[in-house]
DNA sequence: TACCAGGATCGTG
DNA sequence: CACGATCCTGGTA
């Protein structure tokens, strides 16, 4: 797992920019293209050592003390960093590991709803279905979807040796005077005060802090050294583009992104497996339900519910629904993870296929929550996945007039079907599928909020589109394909062999990348 | 340089 | 045999 790699590397084995000393941190300012890209973790989520059970459900609500490091190279500090300066630190009601950690670097009000993104889901598998964890992140306005994976990372983070922080060139950290190294029970961990870089916190307090708590110093450096982003050619993540530009972020991410989901998956399957049940909730009798429901409180130990039928009386399509407050309502205990474990299932079922292709035409995007219905997620994210063959294998397509292919065989209602084929390992065949290319890009199309940014409709009525990306667009026919050679040389060339056959033609006025449907093709 | 057009060949199901 | 991938030559913007 790279990315595992990523996380757990120690520090000092972190690929390096030169060594920095702390007044040239002072010195970048946020025009690094990289420099940004910590900030948007917030590191401020991060765990206790211990205890990594039960879940945190108020992770957004701490009222930590503001200590904004990004500011150490900022070169205009931020409104808030200069309210904090005027403002005492707030009572302790929070471990005090988080003291020496920045706060969310954007305002809580910044992140969208994890209902409102799918790609926030995508974000949300990626730190849950790994450790199953602490979900309430999920259905909270919690901006910490990101930090639930980093929480998670920190259960299992080696042990940090103690001259790691003189070997860390990290942009926040520092081998000046104020360093200190204290043994923590099995993890030695190395504490920076970074107030002293800041000269923001009194020596005072800080003191205390320490004293209490060592902070994650190696996940942190490993997090904020953003030498891996080049190193994994990553980008900043932007905000906005959680908004605006999924398929630009999903690009960014995509190694991350597709781990995320292979890992939701995998816990998914082993559950299915173990429960005899669909991965996919929506296909759960109430037996089913109350059978996930009590692995589910099992697997988090929380507390058995005796009489949980008389709770959950709905089948699985009818939980999928419910909100978590309603959840709450009905176990107040417990309620909010179900619901949170919930939606990471239906997002594990969502990334297939199955589900995705028919979702424009089928009832069963009806039946999920608007987060939930994200078609074609599948596409392009998965480059090192070992489920890429699944993604690839039982895809049926969009049923078309004339068409030879096979009409859709699976729907919501069937996506059991598709999960007990995952379970039992089953692929339809070796390497690619059998889906037509125009056929693939009817899919992409299908989906512009995903790949809209590779190829639109330039006129939909008469099948006309544009591939705005050819690059892109040959990447994912060749995932889908399983061609890793495969480019737009050799997918145009297919497309031109349309021409012959009356799937497409070019335009009337001949436009690069532009092509049209013939007609029954383009309905 | 990227895209386009089309012939030819090959592998696969 | 259909289909798509691949390689190729040559042309165009």
């Amino acid at each position: 797992m790279e990315y595992e790699k990523m996380l757990y590397m120690p520090a000092s084995e972190m690929p390096h920019s030169p060594q920095l000393k702390p007044h040239q941190f002072q010195a970048q300012t946020p025009t690094d293209q990289y420099s940004s890209y910590a900030d948007n973790f917030d590191l401020s989520l991060l765990p206790q050592e211990s205890a990594p059970a039960p879940i945190p459900t108020t992770v957004f609500q701490y009222n930590a003390p503001q200590i904004k490091v990004e500011c150490a190279w900022d070169s205009q500090p931020p409104l808030q960093q200069q309210q904090q300066q005027q403002q005492p630190p707030a009572p302790y009601n929070i471990p005090s590991s988080h003291q020496l950690i920045p706060p969310p670097a954007y305002p809580h009000s910044a992140y969208p709803s994890p209902q409102s993104s799918p790609l926030q889901s995508e974000f949300a598998a990626y730190g849950l279905g790994r450790f199953g964890g602490s979900y309430d992140s999920l259905n909270s306005p919690s901006p910490s979807l990101e930090a639930v994976s980093i929480k998670q990372e920190l259960h299992i983070l080696p042990p940090s040796p103690p001259e790691s922080n003189c070997e860390t060139p990290s942009p926040r950290s520092s081998c000046g005077e104020s360093i200190k190294a204290e043994p923590l029970d099995a993890d030695i961990e190395s504490l920076i005060d970074l107030n002293s870089l800041l000269q923001q916190q009194s020596v005072h307090s800080t003191q205390s802090l320490q004293d209490t708590k060592p902070d994650h110093q190696l996940l942190r450096e490993c997090l904020e050294d953003t030498s891996f982003q080049k190193r994994h050619n990553l980008k900043p993540l932007a905000l906005e583009s959680f908004i605006g530009g999924l398929a630009e972020v999903r690009g960014d991410f995509e190694p991350v992104i597709s781990l995320a989901l292979e890992h939701a998956k995998r816990e998914a399957d082993a559950i299915c497996a173990e429960l005899q049940i669909s991965q996919d909730p929506n296909g759960w009798s109430p037996a089913q339900v109350h059978a996930w429901l009590r692995s589910t409180l099992a697997q988090f130990r929380l507390p058995p519910v005796a009489d949980l039928e008389l709770h959950f009386c709905e089948n699985g399509a009818a939980l999928a629904l419910l909100s978590e407050e309603e959840f709450v309502r009905r176990l107040p205990e417990s309620g909010s993870t179900l619901h949170a474990q919930l939606e990471i299932w239906k997002m594990a079922y969502a990334d297939q296929p199955a589900h995705q292709q028919h979702s424009q035409q089928s009832a069963s995007t009806d039946l999920w929550p608007a987060s939930y219905a994200m078609p074609n997620f599948d596409l392009d994210y998965n480059e090192d996945s070992e489920d890429d063959d699944d993604m690839d294998t039982d895809a049926p397509v969009a049923p078309l007039n004339g068409s030879s292919t096979s009409p859709p065989a699976t729907t919501a209602s069937n996506g059991a079907t598709a999960t007990v084929k995952r379970v039992n390992g089953g692929r339809t065949g070796g390497g690619g599928s059998h889906i037509h290319l125009w056929q693939f890009l009817k899919e992409l199309l299908a989906s512009p909020q995903v790949n809209g940014t590779a190829i639109r409709w330039i006129d939909r009525s008469k099948g006309i589109f544009k591939i705005e990306d050819s690059v892109r667009v040959a990447k994912l026919w060749g995932r889908r394909k399983n061609r890793p050679a495969m480019n737009y040389d050799k997918l145009s060339r297919s497309i031109r062999q349309y021409y012959k056959k009356g799937i497409m033609k070019k335009t009337e006025r001949s436009q690069r990348l532009v092509y049209q449907f013939c007609h029954p093709y383009s309905q």
